[in-house]
DNA sequence: CATAGTAATAGGAATCATTACTGGTTATAG
DNA sequence: CTATAACCAGTAATGATTCCTATTACTATG
């Protein structure tokens, strides 16, 4: 894959945040150093970024969020303040046994909890 | 909640398959029973029957896709056959977990194990 | 039964996220 | 330096979903 300063700058702003954004905040963060760049420029690059394993895509309800954390992990989504935060539940044993239930093949384990977090209490 | 054909329909539509339809699938079935039906009146009714309860939203990928098994489960999604299978994985000592370690009340648990089914082994 | 009030509908326009296309620009191998 | 394929900006197109408006159909009441 060829160089591209727009791709550059646009895995500079998903890396720089912890906030899971979507396609539209990373094109406003990106607008700020590239003012004249593209939304499809957006979508192609985090399409590319993706495939080259330097992110990741997750769906929140129906739009797409992107993560630069692609270590395999779970979220916790607070339906008060929709924050969306990583953490790590779901282990080995877990996908093995999956595997011996189901005779199923594990490649990736997609959770979210939902609930309230701490803010809330 | 006022009666309406067109919502006991759909809601037999959807009880009638365990194959976790889209809005546009239920479209197409339910026309077949009511010729004129429109789809703003397929969305506007899956998203009744699941405030009444009566059915689940899950989101595969970016596409909305409705489930009438309302207690709480897991998929399995077949990357080669796209199938998405219905599996219990989650207890309750797994909502007590989360909600001691990270001070997080726990409303659901969405999980999808993407992986390949014993169909392509 | 007739009917008024209001909830639900059909049909289509509008919206939102995403993808595809086009003609011009740029990185990079030779 | 130059050829060329990859990339870009801008914009049109698409697909899923929601919104709008005039019309229709439940249902409670006289």
């Amino acid at each position: 894959m060829r160089y591209s300063h727009q791709r550059e700058v646009i895995k500079k702003v998903v890396q720089n945040t912890n906030s899971h954004p979507t396609a539209d905040w990373v094109f406003n963060q990106t607008k700020k150093i590239i003012p004249n760049i593209s939304l499809g420029t957006i979508y192609r690059n985090l399409k590319r970024l993706e495939e080259e394993g330097e992110m990741n895509t997750i769906y929140d309800g129906n739009i797409a969020r992107y993560d630069w954390n692609t270590e395999s992990h779970d979220h916790l989504k607070c339906k008060e303040c929709g924050d969306l935060v990583d953490v790590h539940l779901v282990h080995e044993e877990f996908t093995s046994k999956v595997k011996r239930k189901f005779k199923f093949d594990v490649d990736d384990v997609e959770m979210t909890v939902i609930g309230t977090c701490s803010k809330h209490t």
